[in-house]
DNA sequence: TATGAATGAGACTTCATTCAT
DNA sequence: AATGAATGAAGTCTCATTCAT
């Protein structure tokens, strides 16, 4: 009996092998795109510009690939480090969080990353789970912690950093982000996107700040 | 030669022939148990206890089957009235209203129609399009209503009342939405909506409430 | 949730539908000629005169229809009823057996169960032993069966029936069934059978014959 | 532009180059394990720990590593003298025959040449043929010339040695043989191999023994 | 109208083989 | 000679759709 065949480490361990990137950038344009059921896998090696064959070199199969993918997103997504310094104006600080926020969402290329793993959630939980930690947790994370030195600095009073820290994030999307996802209108423009934000980021101070005397 | 009897045309027609709605029904199950391309004609046929044929029957294919569920869902979401009377407390109305909209976001037994209607949008624009209009804008349009006759009764102080109806609905998803459909937590407790949708009525009236002297 | 599919009855429990049959018969052409993994299921399609999708509406794969292919040999085998009435000479009986049994075991048209199930016991080791039991064993019992109404007769002498039922039928192959097996020799003729045949009747004769004074 | 090294053609002719003998080792454990559809060139590269386009330095294809492969098992098979010294009482050198013979067919390890090229012999008749030849027919040819000697030396009367060499090589497979290759049991202990060769021993010594007065 | 048997295109995946290094 | 990345043909299986009854 032949034991199981061990994985050519020293391509898919590194994940900066050309050929691998080059079908990391193909696969994750087409899922981005179709979905994960919509996409082939001879579509997915055409837009790589390699062999269906090669695509099994490099991954296992079909849902390894997307994990990948989705997985490379998380990395990338993560590292969109939005200004959090605490040097500036409070409300400035919200709006242009708020602004970089929305952008990321509402892409006018299309293909929303958000929209596809959460397509897949239902059958690939701990696909969703992992994107949801690693991207939305994550900033949502991050922005708490701007808020607790906030009020640390008396300048806000919050009970719930973290609640507060996502509802002015799910603030930011009225009347934006469903539209745009749901394909009932085009990605926002810049000046959309200022209404929106600004108004939410006066609703959230509203709440939340400190009133001087 | 028997002369073919007339076809019962009204039958296709009309929405409600019994086998029509059996389909529907049957349908709807397995469509948002497992989204478009997850669900095959043979499974929706089964569950709605009729030949595939008969399928053909009523729907010329199964994107048209899925375009009427789509269409149905969004009747009978459209049907879902939430409680606007404008005679009660605006505090407990809209904290109540809040409560029931996460309610009908995240059904605790999973197969969410705004996940698979979200999750073809790029592919079925049109479909995508109907759902945003005839569920969510239709909402928020309500929603606007009732802030329109509060800012009349010189209780509230809003601008963009349409902003703020979906500045409303989008906050009280924070912390309980997105973990939900991602599958990162199960559906949301009683307690949980709670505390999510009275922290949002709360951050909503400091910003948008006149201050009575 | 949706319940596993239930197989469509009617069909695939009664054993005599006719695509069924047609299937059963090309899929035991090509597997007997190419073995289990020259078969294509392609070919198999051809072979029956169906599609390819037509197979996969009556065998659930490709090891269920092989799995049907040797049952149904099996039976057959099982039905091909060696005269072991009790009534004849045995010398005759013994030799009308072996020519019977080379006979089945060397087809001229080639494309031996035999070596089809054999080849593939190492991957399937129920279909080996069901092929063992249903076809060889039953046959050495059935002719030990009737070594053993021999023996109550006192016309031989056998410690161990099964063991020479088993010889003898060896002792047939002589010079035969290698050589046809593994196609160094065309199948035999009817003197060669004859010839080996015989011998090894006399041979089982002169070791467990009781002699008459 | 250096002069290219002579190539060492002598390597690739002769037999025992070291990668060659390294190739061949691991094919044959995969071979025979798996069968000739069942193995795979990358299985075998890397049993034999050589990358999948080494073996095509040292084989044109598949099939010809196959091929040298069941050669060299003939050649092996072939070498397994069994000891025909005529000095010996005749029982026991068959019944040590017999043994050795049976013992060579069931190897406990599994992985059967005989099951394997059996397998094959109807696509490739060339290498069935070839296998029966160097092997089976071999071994009845040797046998039979140790027949013949006994006959010379009026010990046993035999008509036809070859026929007789096979009667004897067939029956002691007896109720072990048929039940090892299909997988319906384990290989055979050395008790139940003694029990049916030296059965099978005195059967043929009952028919071929001359009658000393 | 309703059926369900049948189809064939197309999906994922494997693997023998080639080729530049 | 040796490698291992790359290929593309071919295999198994699924499923939307059609059609005779």
């Amino acid at each position: 009996m032949v034991a199981p065949r061990p994985a050519p480490l020293a391509v898919v361990e590194t994940d900066d092998s050309s050929k691998r990137r080059q079908i990391l950038d193909g696969a994750r344009a087409v899922f981005m795109d179709l979905g994960f059921d919509g996409a082939s896998m001879g579509e997915i090696a055409r837009a790589a510009g390699v062999s269906k064959g090669t695509l099994y070199v490099y991954f296992a199969d079909k849902n390894r690939l997307f994990e990948a993918i989705v997985q490379q997103e998380c990395l990338e997504q993560g590292k969109a480090v939005f200004n959090f310094d605490t040097g500036r104006d409070t409300a400035t600080t919200l709006s242009e969080f708020g602004r970089a926020f929305i952008q990321v969402l509402c892409r006018p290329e299309g293909g929303s990353s958000l929209r596809t793993v959460m397509a897949i959630a239902e059958r690939m939980p701990e696909v969703g789970r992992r994107f949801y930690d690693d991207v939305i947790a994550m900033t949502i994370g991050r922005f708490a912690a701007y808020l607790d030195s906030r009020c640390a600095e008396g300048e806000l009073a919050i009970d719930d950093t973290t609640l507060a820290a996502s509802q002015f994030m799910e603030m930011c999307k009225a009347t934006l982000f469903l539209p745009y996802i749901f394909q009932a209108a085009a990605a926002p423009s810049s000046e959309q996107i200022a209404y929106a934000v600004d108004s939410a980021t006066r609703v959230f101070l509203a709440a939340y700040a400190v009133k001087r005397s």
